[in-house]
DNA sequence: TGCAAATACTTTGCACGCAAATTAAAATAC
DNA sequence: GTATTTTAATTTGCGTGCAAAGTATTTGCA
């Protein structure tokens, strides 16, 4: 059995390719509402937490692209959500800011967690954690520098 | 604490999204060299296993949306990987086959299953096989039509 | 001081992922 | 036996994800 490795049904790398796509996919409807996409509810997410950080910082808590970053907040900025002013300690940095709206908009926002998690009928809580922590090794292990 | 499911840390569909990108970036250096994208590869796979299978099969295996499918198809037709031939049954239908460079291929791609697994120090095959079971669980649910 | 290296971000080009609209062929209805 | 509906795939338009190249600033260092 030389070859079993490639079989698709092994493939946990598959399993979280379907996955993160069916997420994806389930947020669609809920965000459009709010006039959002995934990444940018993950902007507006880090952004309701902290505001006024810089691009690194964001890209630090999001995970998302710097280079799909840029265009991203363009069209947020497009949307008035937030605006991006440079920094006047470091002219090469960019702070975010939320506008109005955008700190408004977390109203809107409150009970999309619980209509995705109603979704998952069959992960508790214990397994949700269990699967939390799973995901983290993963992407530790991934991210490593290549030995 | 109203807006404690809204912070990025508790998200496991942030998890999931960090994980699946992670996981095409780390294909992506041992893929190139054999000239194929994480899609493309997913696609291989499928046909590996079985060859000439319409485009609806090749979708219920790799749950890769068709509209993307056509597209990488065509890509794969270029490369001379495969060809796409007209069902004489059922006019309406698409047949896959495989090249005979394509069918070869396998034997390149035979240890990048190897080379991903390696990375992953600190998952054991019983915290693989728990995982894997979890993330179907969260697809099932997912895809379930809204209840 | 002056200039090379590092840092912070932006731009570009390509490949998806996905919804919605379209095209073509087969199945079904009447 | 033709019209309607269904099924299979393609096309279109938009929004990322990512590597690589480019542009400002700032930092280090000679």
């Amino acid at each position: 059995m030389p070859f079993e490795q490639l079989k698709l049904e092994n493939q946990l790398c598959h399993r979280l390719y379907m996955a993160s796509n069916s997420i994806t996919r389930a947020y669609r409807e809920p965000l459009a509402k709010i006039n959002l996409t995934y990444p940018q509810y993950i902007v507006m997410m880090a952004l309701w937490e902290q505001d006024k950080i810089t691009i690194a910082k964001l890209i630090e808590k999001t995970a998302i692209d710097g280079g799909a970053l840029t265009q991203i907040l363009k069209k947020m900025t497009e949307k008035k959500l937030l605006s991006v002013v440079k920094d006047k300690q470091d002219q090469r940095k960019r702070l975010i800011q939320l506008s109005t709206s955008g700190q408004a908009l977390k109203l809107n926002a409150a009970d999309i967690p619980k209509q995705i998690h109603c979704k998952f009928e069959s992960i508790d809580s214990e397994k949700a954690l269990q699967l939390l922590a799973s995901l983290d090794l993963v992407i530790k292990d991934l991210n490593e520098p290549t030995q």
